[in-house]
RNA sequence: GGGUAGGUGGCGGAACAGGUAGACGCAGAGGACUUAAAAUCCUCUGGAGGGUAAUACCUCCGUGCGGGUUCGAGUCCCGCCCUACCCA
């Protein structure tokens, strides 16, 4: 057998049988095992970062599948969203035509990786039997007060015309775009995430996440537990309340301090100042978030408030330090013991008044706050308690006295989902004069987006399904990350054979059976968004009652980027490598082995030409020596079964199988704790030391036979892992060539069971490496298991360890069994 | 400023649980095959020094820096420096 090794016409071809059998559909019966990939947004072609995501789901896919597990391993659309409409508007496309364009082009890249999918269960969420779904939950959430409207400081990206939630600031700038936001006063539709806040938080502790994932979304949900306290303000009837991490400090507050957008600054503001604050709270809310925080500035409101434990009179300004969306949007401040109120104190003259001390030593309050623990003084009643102790009294005494409680605090906020644009799923609510606002009836589901974009305005004015008088469809289309909260879901709509999103959102019996997801992977930059708006929705459906589990996803992986020049791939940088001219040049195998080859899964990847050329000659050696390997077999009539590996063979066989056994079980190991690029290696290890062996030896039995042809098969099979169109051909090449039949592709068999090759492992002879005072001088052979008589024997008898020994006397001896012994003289 | 991950040859990266640092690959050098090139194969490749006709071989240093624990530290502890990411 002397053929090329062909990528372009094997690859095809394999894509092709795999697709006809089916090879990759649900068993329904065995062990399930869920592995996600995060579904990519269809912006046009397929990059590197995803063939890396996709060559891992795929790898780990496999790898279970080969191990009996009925896999679920499906792929879609994350179809909505803003580059669409980019599109439509700069070059005149419809959105749903580009992006129907670019779903059938990034399939066919796909298909040309041969990932192993289940193409049966592709879903879209830009149709409307998908969205239709996220209506109804929207509607049933509606119901039960879960989603709401109301009007508020929203970010706004002026580039994008649309609402952003906070999760979708990043930087002080649009996730998307990065396009500095700005405040604007605007009526939005909410999702009630701040009700599963504790819930959310408690759960992290039962995820396989990597730490640092659950440390920032532990972070965003920012719980921190204090006290709220009220202050009266002065000549006004009402107060303040605030939050406060310090109650223990309250004796030190000498100014209050309210965010722009807090509600209470036009309402105590005195006439003589309303202009001053008016502007100055306009000119801040127009700030981008970076401006807000960079300098702080403020004004005097003309109010006071009454500090109820001191009953001492104190200025309330408003400043941009203070954000309206955490606690109350309102602040006692302290500029003793907080850094900021102090800036701010000093800035404009306002008195700092100590009343924390460090438990020893001194603090120099005229320089800066004093902000760790101490002891308490000028503080009434409280003076000379510890901090600690201070928080818990001061709060009880305000509990008393029914201006105060205990009080959590959390940072996450509601979800913003309202969108001001078109190619997004819309809002099924309708405004009518009569009814008010009113959800649309379930049974005329899905809303359908007009066909225009100009349409809007027509399309939303309609009759009231309620009372049929004219109303007002809502215009506002959802957040595209409604859509990817549930994803995972409508992968198990229909039956068996495929998905349908007719009848159900998803089949309960089908979400039963693989949900939650064992395996996800994706990258680190959905730590916040998309894993925190899914685990909220798995727990909302669980409430509305469709499902019966609280968390998604059970095992998160978080990949690394792929860089190349110690930069992002970027079309600015221009160091951009399309994985369709790796593919057409060295196949999809060549480029998933280079991927899983070149770095771990978590770390950054470097992309390397080079590299990927190392891993092509690799396959290629691969495909060269197993040729020879079947030249040197065939004419044995041999017989393959991993059996034939345990019987006798000649000398030379048997170490070529030492050395099998030895690469492939820690491949395989590795492999299990997702170690793919020394599995990679070690499968490396044995093709060099397997080339060498054809080279130089025959075969001359049946039984060598054998067993080399069950090495070969046993080696294509953990392969078929990483590169599956070559290690199938081979499979193909080397059953054509015996008489053995192959009874399915070697994609649907089973891994052999490569523990039971560790017996071939086991030494009788062991190098134990010799240590002199902790220097390394050479080793002996020992017997295995050799007591410390016999080694030291063997030492002595080795002129060049033993003269560094001399005549002097062994002081002491350590010997670890069987791998390393240390002669302190 | 806080947190997290990390710092190992020219490069990407190995090293189970404290036990021969540098697996595997890339790049580089030399050689074989060839009219030639490509492809392929072989040998060498952390640094410094010594040694030999040449191989062999020998010594010392070496995992960001400084300490420590230990018979033994890339791995554990303390302090510091730097990089990346996240949060301010």
């Amino acid at each position: 057998m002397d053929i090329e090794y062909n990528p372009a016409e094997i690859e095809q071809r394999w894509q092709k049988i795999w697709n006809q059998r089916n090879s990759y559909g649900l068993k329904g019966k065995g062990e399930k095992k869920y592995v996600l990939v995060m579904f990519p947004y269809p912006s046009g072609r397929i990059h590197m970062g995803h063939v890396r995501n996709y060559s891992i789901g795929d790898a780990l896919a496999r790898f279970y599948r080969m191990k009996g597990y009925d896999v679920l391993h499906p792929i879609g659309w994350d179809a909505f969203g803003l580059p669409a409409e980019n599109a439509a508007i700069e070059h005149g496309v419809h959105p749903a035509k580009w992006t129907q364009e670019n779903i059938s082009y990034m399939k066919s890249q796909l298909k040309r990786l041969g990932i192993s999918y289940d193409w049966n269960r592709e879903v879209d969420t830009s149709s409307p039997s998908y969205y239709r779904w996220e209506q109804l939950f929207f509607i049933q959430m509606y119901q039960k007060g879960l989603a709401y409207r109301k009007i508020g400081f929203v970010n706004f990206c002026e580039r994008c015309q649309t609402v952003l939630a906070n999760e979708q600031v990043v930087g002080g700038g649009c996730w998307r775009c990065g396009t500095p936001i700005t405040k604007k006063k605007m009526w939005g539709w909410y999702l009630k995430i701040t009700q599963y806040a504790e819930e959310l938080l408690e759960d992290l502790e039962k995820l396989e996440w990597p730490e640092r994932v659950k440390k920032m979304q532990r972070d965003w949900i920012g719980k921190s537990y204090g006290a709220k306290i009220n202050f009266p303000i002065l000549e006004s009837g009402t107060y303040l309340e605030i939050f406060t991490t310090r109650p223990d400090t309250v004796f030190g507050v000498t100014f209050m301090v309210l965010a722009p957008e807090h509600e209470l600054v036009s309402d105590i503001t005195k006439p003589e100042r309303k202009k001053e604050v008016e502007n100055f709270c306009e000119k801040v809310m127009r700030m981008t978030k970076e401006e807000r925080g960079s300098e702080t500035l403020g004004v005097f409101t003309g109010s006071y408030a009454l500090n109820p434990f001191t009953n001492q009179k104190v200025p309330i300004w408003v400043s941009n330090y203070v954000l309206p969306d955490y606690g109350t949007g309102a602040i006692m401040a302290v500029p003793a013991h907080d850094s900021r109120d102090f800036e701010f104190a000093k800035k404009y003259g306002i008195p700092v008044k100590p009343v924390i001390v460090p438990y020893d030593g001194e603090h120099d309050f005229s320089k800066s706050a004093f902000e760790e623990k101490g002891k308490l003084v000028n503080s009434g009643e409280f003076s000379g308690m510890d901090s600690e102790e201070a928080k818990r009294k001061i709060t009880e005494f305000a509990k008393h006295k029914g201006i105060g409680d205990f009080a959590v605090s959390y940072r996450l906020r509601d979800w913003g989902i309202s969108r001001q644009r078109y190619w997004g799923a819309p809002i099924p609510i309708i405004y009518c004069d009569k009814c008010g606002i009113v959800p649309e009836k379930t049974e005329n589901l899905p809303v359908v987006l007009p066909p225009e974009m100009s349409d809007m305005q027509r399309w939303s004015h309609i009759n009231c399904p309620y009372c049929g008088n004219p109303a007002r469809r809502e215009t506002d289309t959802m957040d595209t990350f409604v859509e990817s909260s549930w994803y995972f879901l409508g992968y198990l709509s229909g039956d068996l054979s495929g998905v349908d999103f007719s009848k159900a959102p998803f089949n309960n019996e089908l979400v039963r059976r693989y949900m939650p997801v064992d395996l996800y992977i994706g990258g680190i930059e959905h730590a916040v968004l998309h894993l925190l708006y899914s685990r909220f929705f798995t727990k909302v459906l669980r409430d509305l009652g469709y499902i019966d589990f609280s968390e998604p996803f059970v095992r998160l992986i978080t990949q690394g980027m792929v860089i190349k020049d110690g930069a992002k791939m970027s079309k600015s940088k221009g160091n951009v490598v399309d994985p369709d001219d790796v593919i057409r040049q060295y196949g999809a195998d060549t480029a998933r082995c280079f991927i899983l080859f070149a770095a771990p899964v978590e770390k950054d990847l470097d992309w390397s030409d080079r590299g990927v050329n190392g891993i092509y000659r690799f396959l290629r050696k691969v495909w060269r020596s197993f040729g020879t390997a079947i030249n040197l077999i065939k004419s044995h009539q041999f017989e393959i079964s991993q059996e034939n590996l345990f019987s006798d063979v000649s000398e030379k066989v048997a170490s070529l199988r030492k050395v099998y056994s030895k690469s492939i079980v820690s491949a395989y190991k590795d492999i299990e704790e997702l170690g793919f690029n020394t599995a990679i290696a070690r499968m490396m290890e044995f093709i060099n030391y397997f080339e060498d062996f054809l080279q130089n030896n025959k075969v001359e039995t049946k039984a060598d036979a054998d067993c080399i042809a069950s090495m070969t098969v046993g080696f294509l099979k953990l392969f078929s892992i990483f590169a599956p169109h070559i290690s199938e051909e081979l499979y193909r090449m080397i059953c054509d060539s015996s008489g053995y039949k192959a009874e399915a592709p070697i994609s649907e068999q089973i891994l052999d069971d490569y523990e039971r090759l560790e017996v071939f492992l086991q030494e009788d002879i062991v190098k134990i490496p010799v240590q002199i005072n902790g220097k390394l001088r050479g080793e002996v052979e020992v017997k295995k298991d050799a007591d410390e008589d016999e080694l030291k024997k063997a030492i002595m008898n080795s002129e060049r360890i033993s003269k560094y020994i001399g005549q002097k006397p062994i002081k002491k001896m350590i010997y670890v069994k069987n791998r390393i012994v240390n002669i302190i003289l």
